[in-house]
DNA sequence: CATCGCCTGTACCGAACGGTACGGTACCCA
DNA sequence: TGGGTACCGTACCGTTCGGTACAGGCGATG
C-alpha cells in the first residue's frame, strides 16, 4: 500500500484543492503565453492533465477562471506584510536597505512580471482585477514603509514632510527603468545580485534626496 | 463646387492616406477596448466607415493591422528630441525641470498610457513591437537628458560620474507611482497642473540625490 | 461611351472554440 | 452489494470570426 503520492491513480481525488492548484498553475501558464481570448480551455485542462468537465465543475466559466487565477496571482505578488522586523529598527537606514531589496525582488520575480503583464493588458476590462493586483502588491507593503519612515525621522536621517511623497520617491526610485524594461521584455531579468545592487543604490539616492 | 471636406462623398477618396488614418484610429479605438483578440475586423471596419474588403485591401490581415498600428501609436507616444532648447542651458536646473513635465505630460498622456497597456499585454507575445515602442519612448529623450546632464555637471549643482544612473534616477522618480498606478486604471488621469506639480517635485528630488 | 480603379454590401466558407451531454469507470461509504 | 461522487474521453451544438468571392456603384480619364 504506498504512501508515495507520485504514481497514485488519478482517481484518487483528494478534494484537498491539490487539484485545484493544477488547474490554476496550468492556467496561468497558458493565459500568460496566449492571453485571455487567446488561450483555450482545452489546452488549460491537458496542462492540468484533468477533463474539460473538471474545469467547469471547479469553475464556472473561462472568464471566472481567468478571475481566480489573477487574484491567486496577485497574492503570490505580496510583499511579507511583517517584512520588516521591528527589531532591526535600530538601525533604519539598514532597514529600508533591506526591505528595498526584498520588495524590488519581489516586484521582478519572473511570476510577478508575468501577473502584471497579463493585469495590464486587461486593466481597461476589469478594473476590479487591477484593484486587487494594486492592493496586494503597493498596499501590502505600506505598514512596512511607514514604520521605516518613522524611524529614520526620529534618527534625524531624513526630514520626511509628506508621507505619502516618501513613498511615491522610494517605489519610483526603486523602479527605476528596470522594472519598465523588464515587464515589456525588452532586458532579461537580471539576477538576484543585480537586484541587491539596484535597490541599494536606490535607497541611497533616496535617503540623500530627502536629507534634512 | 465645394472645396471643404466635409461633406463630399466618401467615393471620393482621396489616395492620400487620409483613409489609413481613419482605419488605424478606429483600430486603435476597438483594439484598446477589446485587446487582440476579442476586436473584430466587421467592428473596425464599420467604425471607420470602410468596408471590410478595404480593410484586407490596406492590411493584410488582422495581424498585420495590429503592428501597423502600434508602429502608428508608438510614434505618437515619443517625446520631441529636441524637446530641450540648447538656448536655455544657462540655466540647467530650470530645463532639467521644464523637460520633465514634458516627459511626464507626454507619458502621462491617455494615449501613451492606452499604447502601453496594449504593449505590455502583448510584449510576450509580440517582442519586437515592445522594442519599437521603448526605442520611441525612452530612446528618443535619451540626448535631451544627456545634455542637460552635462550642463547640470559643469555648473556644479549636481556630481554625475555614471549618466546611466542618471537617467534610471531620473526617469524613476518622474514615474514614481502614479504612472504604475494610471495605466493600472485605479486611479484617474491627473489635471496638466498635477502633472507639472507631481514633475518638479520629481526633479527636485533628483537634484538633492545628485547633490555633489 | 467605354474602361479602369477603388470602393461597397452581402453572402459565404471553414475552422476554432465555449460550453454541454453522455456513457463509462474507479473510488468511498454504508 | 449498491448507491453516490468525482472524474474521464469523446462527441456534439451553436456561434463567432478571419478571410474570400461576387456583383455591383461611382469617379476619373480619354
Amino acid at each position: 500500500m504506498p504512501l508515495t503520492d507520485a504514481p497514485r491513480p488519478a482517481w484518487l481525488r483528494p478534494l484537498t484543492d491539490e487539484r485545484n492548484e493544477a488547474i490554476l498553475s496550468a492556467a496561468f501558464d497558458i493565459f500568460q503565453e496566449k492571453g485571455l481570448h487567446g488561450a483555450t480551455m482545452l489546452e488549460i485542462a491537458k496542462l492540468a492533465k484533468v477533463s474539460k468537465e473538471t474545469l467547469y465543475a471547479r469553475f464556472d466559466s473561462k472568464e471566472g477562471l481567468f478571475y481566480a487565477l489573477l487574484a491567486w496571482g496577485s497574492e503570490r505578488c505580496a510583499v511579507d506584510a511583517d517584512a520588516v522586523d521591528s527589531a532591526t529598527l535600530w538601525d533604519p537606514a539598514r532597514s529600508l536597505e533591506d526591505y528595498g531589496v526584498q520588495c524590488l525582488a519581489k516586484m521582478m520575480h519572473p511570476e510577478s512580471i508575468a501577473v502584471q503583464r497579463i493585469v495590464v493588458g486587461e486593466a481597461l476590462r476589469m478594473p476590479e482585477v487591477a484593484r486587487v493586483f494594486d492592493e496586494f502588491t503597493c498596499g501590502a507593503g505600506l505598514a512596512n514603509l511607514d514604520a521605516i519612515a518613522d524611524a529614520l525621522h526620529e534618527a534625524g536621517i531624513v526630514r520626511i514632510d509628506d508621507k505619502a511623497a516618501f513613498h511615491e520617491a522610494f517605489i519610483g526610485l526603486l523602479r527605476g527603468n528596470l522594472h519598465h524594461h523588464v515587464t515589456l521584455g525588452v532586458i532579461a531579468h537580471p539576477s538576484d545580485a543585480e537586484i541587491e545592487a539596484y535597490a541599494k543604490r536606490a535607497t541611497r539616492w533616496l535617503l540623500r534626496a530627502f536629507a534634512p
